[in-house]
DNA sequence: GTCTATACCGAGATAGAC
DNA sequence: GTCTATCTCGGTATAGAC
């Protein structure tokens, strides 16, 4: 799916790389999309995760920023939109889990800047969640084209405002 | 491409669009792959144009905001940029593509920005342009979800700092 | 559960008549 | 140029034996 796109994910593919028979899959999965389903609940699960593994940090910011530019993860959470908007039967599915997502980490960005004694008015903890998914998953697209180029600059740039807040980066995740 | 994504541009759908015979298709661009770099390249003029024209306003900001935020053509881009990572073929002129159409944002705002006097040390053009095309990507991806969450906070943040650096915004493009 | 076998469809692509 | 006809492949999905 990661490679070559969710089109590539076939019934006889996945079996093939299970060892098994084709038909094997449409006994556990009905239909594909009970498949890409049950891939992308497991996925949601372990993203709630992650979350709750950033709030439990000591330097949430820089954890919530690690968790985004994890290129894999990116290019995984694209397909599933490639997904959604291609067929009708799992858009609303994955729209929620966005959503859900979205909503939880503007509300961990909330009591970060709270703690750090940011004002809502100069960066709304809503803004700073769509900035940071934004560029963590602009430059993990680029980077699926092996484009570098001005990703280093783009990186310092975000990372200085996370040092202003939180420091330097402590311990690695 | 746009709405059901690119492989749903097949042979015999693009030849039912156009009431003509599949086979003609094959005719006039012998692989698949030959339709979509032709429609590519086509996209590339078209850009080239548009960033002349972003050179030539008076709100050069402004304009490249605008033309970053269109939906339907980062929604294309995005299309692009999924076969360019699915089909080796094509992989590299596209990557060339994006790698043009970048410097070429980065050469023109740096002319802005010296033209405003922002100084490359508090916002270097190159992670200006990286933060700009992240933003109205990010958007629009989302558009296509019909999420809105926070959308127009966003867009009032970005568009706080154009109107710094060159005022409200005049003429519609 | 796991397999074989198969139906059915629609994709890319080509040959050859007109 | 445009068509008909056709090949081959690989996809989804099901029936039914084991």
């Amino acid at each position: 799916m990661l490679r070559e796109g969710y089109p590539a994910v076939t019934s006889r593919r996945v079996a093939a790389e299970a060892g098994l028979n084709p038909a094997l899959v449409h006994y556990y999965f009905r239909r594909m999309d009970d498949l890409f389903l049950a891939l992308h609940r497991r996925r949601a699960e372990q993203g709630l995760q992650l979350h709750a593994e950033v709030l439990a940090s000591d330097q949430p910011l820089w954890t919530l920023w690690e968790y985004h530019r994890d290129a894999q993860g990116t290019g995984l959470t694209m397909e599933f939109v490639a997904l959604a908007n291609h067929r009708k039967a799992i858009r609303a599915e994955i729209k929620d889990t966005v959503e859900r997502f979205r909503a939880e980490e503007i509300k961990m960005l909330k009591k970060i800047f709270k703690r750090y004694g940011v004002s809502p008015a100069e960066c709304p903890p809503m803004v700073a969640a769509m900035l940071l998914s934004s560029v963590a998953r602009f430059l993990a697209i680029e980077e699926t084209l092996d484009m570098f180029t001005g990703h280093a600059q783009t990186v310092a740039f975000v990372e200085r405002f996370i040092r202003q807040l939180e420091g330097e980066r402590r311990a690695a995740s």
